[in-house]
This record gives C-alpha cells, sequence and structure tokens, in this order.
DNA sequence: CTATATTTGCTAGGTGGCTAACGAACAGGT
DNA sequence: ACCTGTTCGTTAGCCACCTAGCAAATATAG
C-alpha cells in the first residue's frame, strides 16, 4: 500500500467547516434511524407537538426551508399516517398541519436528538466556555448573513 | 395580510445549526460566483496549487470528500481547461492532477474566500474568545464524531 | 364591485453531496 | 506463475435541499 494516512496539516479548512454543522445531522440520523425519522421530520414533529396544529407556511419560516422543501417532508409524514392536513377554517389556502394519535404516541417513544447532542457534545466543558461559543458563533454568522445576505434573514 | 412575523421564540434550534455552518457556504458562493467556481472546487485548485500535482486519491481524502464526489468536480475542472489528469508514472491506476496555465493565471485573481470570511466573522472578537470557541467546536466535534462514527474519522 | 397584487401550497427541474457496484491495476502469499 | 484481496477512478442512482413558475384563494386600491 501507499502512504495510507494524509499528513493531517495538510487538511482543509472547508473539512473542519463541514465536520461542524454535519457532525449534527449525522447523530439526529443515527439516533432517529430505527424510528424511520428523518432529522427534518422531526422538527416537523417537534413543532406540532409543542405548538399545536400550524400553518405550513409558519412551518417553513420556523424551521427556515422552503415551502417546496416542507411539501414533500410534509407528504412522507402523511404517508405513514403521523401528520393530518386540514383546510384552514377562514382562510382556504393555508392547510393545517395536526399530529394524529399514532403521531402523538410515536413522539412519546421517540428520543430528543438536541438534548442529546447538547449533553454529550459540552459534557464537562464550563459554562462559560460555552456562553462564550454563543456568543461568538452568534455575532459571527450574523456579521456574514447581514454582509452577505441571501439567508433572507434571521 | 395575516401575521407577517413569526416568534423568534418559536424558532427551532435546526435553524441555528444550520446558519452555523451554511454561512461559510453562502459567503463563499457569492464570493467566487464572479469567477464561475464553486467552493469545492476552489477547495481542489487551493489544494492544487499549495500542495502541487496531487492524485485524485489523496485529494479526496484531505478535502474529505467521496471519490466519486471528486470525480464530478474534477471533471468540471478539466472541462474548463484549468486542471489537467494525468495518469501516475508508478501506479497506472492514479491520476495525478495538475493545474494548467489558464488554472494558475485564474488562481492568481481569484481572492481568498476563506480569509475573508474569517476576517470578517471574527473581526473585532477578542483572540482569547476566538481560541476558546475553536477549542470548545474542536472537542465537541471530536466527542460527537467518536461516539456516533460514519464520518469515517478525522 | 372590479381590477390588481400578494400569498399559499404544489409541481418540475437543478445541484451537490452520498452509497453501491464495477473493471482495471496493483500487492502478497503460495 | 497464479489466486486472492485491496485500491483507484468511474458510473449509476438516491436524497435533501434549492429556485422558478403555476393556479387558486385572499387582500387591497380605485
Amino acid at each position: 500500500m501507499a502512504n495510507e494516512q494524509v499528513d493531517p496539516e495538510h487538511q482543509s479548512a472547508g473539512a473542519w467547516a463541514k465536520k461542524y454543522y454535519f457532525a449534527t445531522r449525522v447523530v439526529m440520523e443515527a439516533v432517529l434511524r430505527p424510528y424511520d425519522i428523518g432529522p427534518t421530520q422531526w422538527y416537523v414533529m417537534h413543532q406540532l407537538m409543542t405548538l399545536g396544529p400550524t400553518s405550513q407556511r409558519d412551518l417553513a419560516r420556523m424551521l427556515q426551508i422552503e415551502r417546496a422543501t416542507l411539501t414533500g417532508v410534509v407528504a412522507a409524514l402523511v404517508r405513514k399516517g403521523l401528520v393530518e392536513q386540514n383546510p384552514d377554517a377562514t382562510d382556504q389556502r393555508q392547510k393545517v398541519l395536526t399530529a394524529t394519535p399514532a403521531g402523538a404516541a410515536l413522539w412519546q417513544e421517540l428520543p430528543d436528538p438536541i438534548a442529546l447532542i447538547l449533553e454529550t457534545a459540552f459534557d464537562g466543558v464550563a459554562q462559560a466556555d460555552i456562553d462564550t461559543t454563543a456568543r461568538v458563533l452568534r455575532e459571527a454568522t450574523g456579521k456574514l448573513t447581514s454582509l452577505f445576505p441571501k439567508g433572507k434573514e434571521s
């Protein structure tokens, strides 16, 4: 075999930026796989269970994803019988999503991957350091998204 | 119009996790768009210009992307005449990538989006806080990727 | 009331990453 | 010299997200 390992010194900065984000996705997928629920689907269920029935419009805004994307995610949840789509009483355009009894039942069994991620990731780290990290990241992304709009604001 | 704004209190945690990662992608795309170079293409060029000719195998490891993904990226660069693919002298399986004169010339004009991101994102932030943030994130992702393997290690 | 503009959810199509599976080239043991 | 196993780059196909454009429903100006 040739040189098995690559000099870490030459690892791209991009690899790190990627890891910071994908770590949470990978963990969520791993944790939720047994329940056949994807990360985005989990977020939708989370909003429905904590806020009650919600229109797709509001969900898309809260989750910061496109309505078109949400259409597909919701279709999957409806197909599995976890969520119901009903037309809004006062606005015929809107469809209000509600968790079905089956959806609510499944939700009780689901672990909370976000809580799990926070626990394991920041276990043993001083609270002051966590606060600093959160502040620095919030400021950094704030500056970047305001100077380079496109993520259509916070 | 209905309620235009959504209560930020109810914004999903997922929205934040997403922003932290995508901020850099969005900025890179914005900065590089005039040159018709994507983020991943930029990373490839960066490696080629700083390390010299490199095999696709090594590039994939350094950029932490799959060889299959790299195939497509390289094809785009070759199509634009920025990069050359030559068989390795001692191992006929490997293809060594080299920046063409045109590629090297273009590279001179390209801004460094990573440097730009770091400057604008952390401008005015105390170095100690930056160090803390870097350390906390490194530790967190280290724990997560070791406890939930799948990203096939660092 | 009517005409115009906006909003909602949908469909269609594109992008960038992934996994799976393949032939060709190499490495090692017998 | 052969068989076996590994590695390289490629292809094919999947997934999650995106943008563009649509019809229907609603809001607003005159």
